[in-house]
DNA sequence: GCCCAGGTATAAA
DNA sequence: TTTATACATGGG
């Protein structure tokens, strides 16, 4: 049963009388929560979409990762989610909205699979995909680095940039604050090889960390304010812009395009009917995944 | 060596 | 407004 004095975010989704739950129970034991009979959540999917750079897969069935400031270990089998290394409060507080627990996937992936069949083909096939509340700083400066690079050296660039920078949280490394590395000069970053792309890291640090650029303002404007403010910053175009506001920003409405949803937009002839959805963004992850794994072509 | 990678800045048409 | 090219680096 839960312990109802560290009631927060969470008992609003359990009390709540909508039809829906995404999961049946929480259970709280000393350093980790269970949940039982989790729907529309697959750990797998989440953490190698491509949305996140932060999470190592320890086996078949864990994934270990830092946001927060904090370490956590996930574990799936089936139906059943244990969230290791974490406190009740952790989970209520954070965690929960990480992980988007309180929203129904699957009433969002019936909506989108109406929009198109090959739409609805890619939501099938990984079903359990959740759009993970990453923190904004990180989202941005990572998806920077993203460009013409792999997902293995994006992760390998991001693991060394924070052991280098940032903060030690037990056995890996926060990402480091815009304001940290905004005293760094080009030089201390060259370790990291990341070629044309440095200049962009520190100019986007020095406009984050003086206010010139305010990412919790920009979170509450219309997507293409958001999109056009954020491309201010020297190295953010389009792409860039779109996945700060989605993976960063919980801008469920932006929808980034790149070389992969290009290679997939002959099947929605030509464009894609989901883009003024208000879950464009959970449609695009479902495509991206769907494309990027294999399933057409 | 050659080509591509979850792109973007810049210049030219 | 649209299209072409350079850009650093690593991996197949």
């Amino acid at each position: 049963m839960y312990d109802l004095a560290v009631n927060i975010s969470y008992q609003k989704f359990i009390m709540s009388d909508t039809s829906f739950k995404s999961i049946s129970e929480i259970i709280f034991k000393n350093d980790s929560v269970i949940l039982e009979n989790v729907s529309d959540f697959d750990i797998a999917p989440t953490f190698e979409c491509g949305q996140c750079f932060r999470f190592d897969r320890l086996d078949e069935k864990t994934y270990f990762g830092v946001a927060q400031g904090k370490e956590i270990s996930i574990t799936q089998d089936k139906k059943t989610v244990v969230l290791q290394g974490i406190t009740a409060a952790d989970f209520n507080n954070f965690w929960f909205d990480f992980f988007d627990l309180g929203r129904d996937y699957g009433k969002i992936r019936k909506e989108l699979s109406l929009i198109h069949p090959v739409l609805e083909k890619a939501a099938a096939y990984a079903p359990g995909i959740r759009i993970l509340k990453q923190n904004p700083w990180e989202a941005l400066c990572s998806f920077i680095i993203s460009q013409q690079k792999q997902i293995p050296g994006i992760k390998m660039t991001i693991a060394r940039m924070s052991e280098a920078f940032g903060e030690k949280t037990g056995k890996a490394y926060t990402f480091p604050c815009a304001e940290k590395l905004a005293r760094l000069e080009l030089s201390d970053l060259d370790f990291l090889k990341l070629g044309y792309r440095d200049r962009y890291i520190l100019s986007a640090a020095k406009m984050v960390s003086s206010g010139e650029i305010n990412l919790e303002n920009i979170r509450a404007m219309p997507v293409q304010d958001a999109r056009k403010e954020l491309m201010k910053i020297c190295g953010v175009g389009v792409k860039v812009a779109d996945c700060t506001l989605l993976y960063g920003l919980q801008r469920l409405d932006a929808a980034p395009v790149d070389t992969w949803m290009k290679k997939a937009e002959q099947l929605f002839d030509g464009g894609f009917p989901f883009l003024e959805s208000p879950y464009a963004g959970i449609a695009q992850q479902y495509i991206f995944h769907y494309i990027r794994s294999g399933q057409i072509n």
